[in-house]
DNA sequence: AGTCAATAGAATTTGGAAATTATTGGCCGG
DNA sequence: CCGGCCAATAATTTCCAAATTCTATTGACT
């Protein structure tokens, strides 16, 4: 349990609604592999753990669930989505398709407010420690939104609120693997210097470029994940994978 | 696999569960258009109309609006997703883009399973009339089943999960505009002609036509709605667009 | 006249208890 | 010993009413 980790802010920010912070709460433990995948989420669990009832725990559950974070099986509850080697590869071979075009259109629509913004977000990023601890790895929130937060302002430009939302939500899958590769192998990578790259062929307006070097940032991700060798991680496609169920 | 309940039951083989049943038929209403664009949704309204208890109403509701076909907003409740030229615009070209890249992947790595389905799918297709009625036009749950079959067999072999279901509701979405401009005018298009020629593209492998020919489609889809003049199209994403809430 | 505050009414959200359904473990017959 | 059947248990799903929050209206004040 490590769910303190955002200090930012002294008191819970509670959301306008209770269904709203219990859903930011699961999607941050599930992110971070507070909440392991495939594990059960059995109700009375989650309305201890969060405390509230029983019907905002079913509205977060199943928000979740058409996001593919959980897995809904009628009549036979929740799980946490799961993973696997080929469901990782698949993620990432989608994730360079759609990134791609989303930066393309970006660069190529790209004004002056949307480079600052790029700007500013490396800025920040580039400030921030990726772990919240010195030596061994801790998830580190603020490093992790503003992470986020540079990938999005890449492709912000992009036209269109589908494309952008779809590749958020990829994103958000692929921070669930890297956190779970995270707590085994770290670090073992200079993340700075790629995205101060891959931000330089941006403003550059070198389409061609970028677009490579985002997708080897996306792949080298993935590599690393792979290359964890991580025992709880199996080869094929299971039942509570995002996608079959 | 999609058609079989329009023909043996008159009325619905109810799902396992009966959020997923009113899910059903609130989307169904949605995308027929029976639920207007911007409509407001209050929890009583549909407790009566689907016959069922407030909670698995609300579980339906909290579903589509992360599917984007209805907004949610906070303590405000739920509206029917809304309606824009502008929306029209940006949804077709996100379609024309990541439908491109399902259907080249697919024809690359397509079998011969993948070619049947689509004859199989194309031949039911053809055997169907567009509206329920010979005269005016009238819903055909049947053949809207069978059109979405179709495009889907096109991409099913895409290699992507992701991408499939994107794909999908990027569909769905389509098919409400559609919907509202069939209503107004009606028949003005030779759909079978479109289809056979995507498909025997897309057999023959050229898949540089089969793009085309696909995005064509599409545009068509999209121009037919704007030509319509629809009066209650405004031309401005609204504030109960989706991708605005 | 216009702005703001208070209030009454309507709608959404929430919690728990009841009903429905799956799962477990034991029993019987083959 | 194995496999199917049945009862007991556990979990999910559903309903409903109380509590919270928003909206519309009225009336006072500048």
């Amino acid at each position: 349990m490590v769910d303190e980790a955002q200090l930012d802010e002294p008191k819970k920010v509670t959301s306008t609604t209770v269904a709203s912070s219990v859903y930011d709460q699961l999607r941050l433990d599930i992110l971070t592999g507070d909440l392991r995948p495939g594990e059960k989420l059995r109700s009375e669990f989650l309305r201890d753990r969060y405390q509230a009832g029983i019907s905002p725990v079913r509205e977060a559950l199943n928000r979740l669930a058409t996001e593919r974070l959980v897995c809904r099986e009628d009549q036979r509850g929740f799980h946490v989505a799961g993973v696997s080697k080929a469901g990782l590869v698949e993620l990432t071979k989608t994730r360079c398709w759609v990134e791609e075009i989303a930066l393309r259109e970006s660069i190529e629509q790209g004004d002056d407010g949307w480079e600052e913004q790029i700007v500013l977000a490396f800025h920040r990023l580039s400030r921030t420690p990726r772990s919240s601890d010195d030596l061994t790895y801790a998830f580190n929130a603020k490093w992790e939104g503003l992470h986020r937060d540079f990938h999005t302002a890449l492709i912000a430009n992009c036209g269109s609120h589908w494309l952008l939302d779809f590749c958020l939500q990829l994103i958000d899958q692929a921070d669930r693997y890297r956190q779970l590769a995270a707590t085994v192998s770290y670090p073992k990578r200079n993340e700075r210097n790629e995205h101060q790259d891959l931000m330089e062929a941006v403003l550059a307006r070198d389409t061609d470029r970028a677009v490579a070097l985002q997708c080897a940032h996306i792949h080298k991700t993935a590599d690393i994940v792979l290359d964890a060798n991580l025992s709880f991680l199996p080869d094929e496609i299971g039942p509570a994978d995002p996608g079959r169920c």
